[in-house]
DNA sequence: CGCAGATTTGAGATCTGTCAAGGGATGTGG
DNA sequence: CCACATCCCTTGACAGATCTCAAATCTGCG
């Protein structure tokens, strides 16, 4: 799903965050054509590319059509704090909309392509479109539950138990758009990527996940983290079947949203 | 400021939200009576009090219009993780306007005065209202910030660090929205609150604010934490200064939003 | 006074970080 | 083809940080 080729995502309504909006019923054609113009320019960054600089100022909005990326921050001695995982159909710098610089880092982890638009331009066809607006909130919404999970993870699991969470959390979310089983076995991490990410030094993110190997739960399959057996691995990193479930748009809202005006 | 009676923010535009509202310009005085339409609703809750039930289905926004609150989630074990503390003028739940389960608790911390109005209502007054759609996501993004750094903070600060860099934190957000230094310095937090905030034990919640103590950068005054020296305690907490400075609006941003329709 | 909740301290067990070294895969240039 | 560099994974040993258990102290309150 997320390796369609550029030229197919790039003539039509094929990219995964159109497949995420199409779930909410209320989004009429309307709304998508002025997505489409939104999402009309691309561009590509190659792994370990950054995307957005550290406390550079900006007035980009990303979405990702293809490919991994990750959030980040750094110290001056050199720590560096993964903030979280961008995968297809997510969108970076939704808030930098109101917020001119970018306290965080963007970093592509394998090859993407993303569309790219300045953010005054959201502005300007929310003005029209505020069922639209609503379905960007719904997924800023989704991705806001992320960081609360995450902080949840590095606060108060141990070592085993957080890396066990975030690699179901990564497979769910893959397989949740559209991912073939073995795509959203095979994780594009490294240990240390690992490590940054859960807060831990990549020695002891090496033990960690020795351990869930010896587990039998994940394994090392072509230089890359995979994931061999979900369940066991999610009894081991406590992760609740509830969370992450496909997320539904209560009634009210739906109805409200159906009454609101279109373009005209 | 935010000690303000329950009567004078019940009657007139003073809540915390209004006040940093203000300083969008492109809000007109049309978005501030529909925002009222909306915050005519109030309750109240005490110490301990849960707004927000964990796993509850809800469809209401609140609007914190004084005292202290905080999100937090729990484990079957009795774990517990707390994601951030709201202050006056913090909206909890705008997300919840697409998210029909809210996964987290919400617990009053002081006894707080709340704006609430059902999700839907947000949805209807959004139609004819994109500026007042845009102030409310430039409040999200705020607070979305904040939830970085919390990942930072607790992934990869040490313990004493941590708890400084926390206590600075809810300091200048206090004296962000007006609150008077002695307002700002007494914190009304218990040593569990921080530890479970920062993701260590109670022990050694206690441990560490010792170590700050004896350092001379906080105190323990009528049974509150207290910030005796913030300049030291900034230090020890490697804050930096730029994060948390007044966000601005983008020029093009606000341009844009001038020009977005009106009532009528 | 006596209770309940919060802070404080000590001691030992456990977890995690750091330092150091080695191995394996891949890619490049000679 | 080999030598070499680079990047990542792996392991051991030890130091340091943090957790748990347990008990003592303090404080506000009825």
């Amino acid at each position: 799903m997320y390796k369609m080729d550029q030229a197919a995502c790039k003539n039509w309504r094929e990219t995964p965050l159109h497949l995420r909006l199409e779930k909410l019923e209320f989004l009429e054609e309307d709304d998508f054509s002025k997505l489409d113009a939104l999402l009309a320019y691309r561009e590509e960054a190659d792994p370990g590319e950054w995307v957005v600089q550290e406390d550079q100022e900006t007035d980009r909005t990303y979405v990702l059509l293809n490919g991994w990326m990750f959030r980040f921050k750094t110290f001056e001695d050199g720590r560096r704090q993964i903030l979280n995982f961008m995968l297809p159909g997510d969108i970076i710098g939704l808030h930098s909309l109101m917020l001119r610089r970018a306290d965080y880092g963007a970093e592509a982890l394998t090859p993407v392509h993303m569309a790219v638009f300045p953010s005054s331009d959201l502005v300007n066809s929310l003005a029209n479109a505020p069922r639209l607006l609503l379905a960007l909130s719904w997924i800023a919404g989704q991705s806001e539950r992320l960081l609360d999970e995450h902080i949840t993870r590095v606060g108060r699991r141990g070592a085993v138990e957080r890396m066990a969470h975030l690699l179901v959390e990564l497979y769910v979310r893959m397989r949740r758009i559209g991912a073939e089983l073995d795509e959203a076995r095979a994780l594009p991490l490294t240990q240390e990527i690992m490590a940054d990410a859960l807060g831990m030094s990549h020695v002891h993110a090496n033990r960690s996940f020795r351990t869930l190997c010896r587990d039998g739960s994940v394994a090392f399959v072509d230089g890359r983290p995979t994931i061999i057996d979900v369940i066991k691995l999610a009894q081991r990193g406590n992760f609740e079947k509830t969370y992450l479930e496909q997320p539904e748009v209560p009634d009210d809202v739906e109805r409200a949203s159906k009454v609101l005006p279109g373009t005209n």
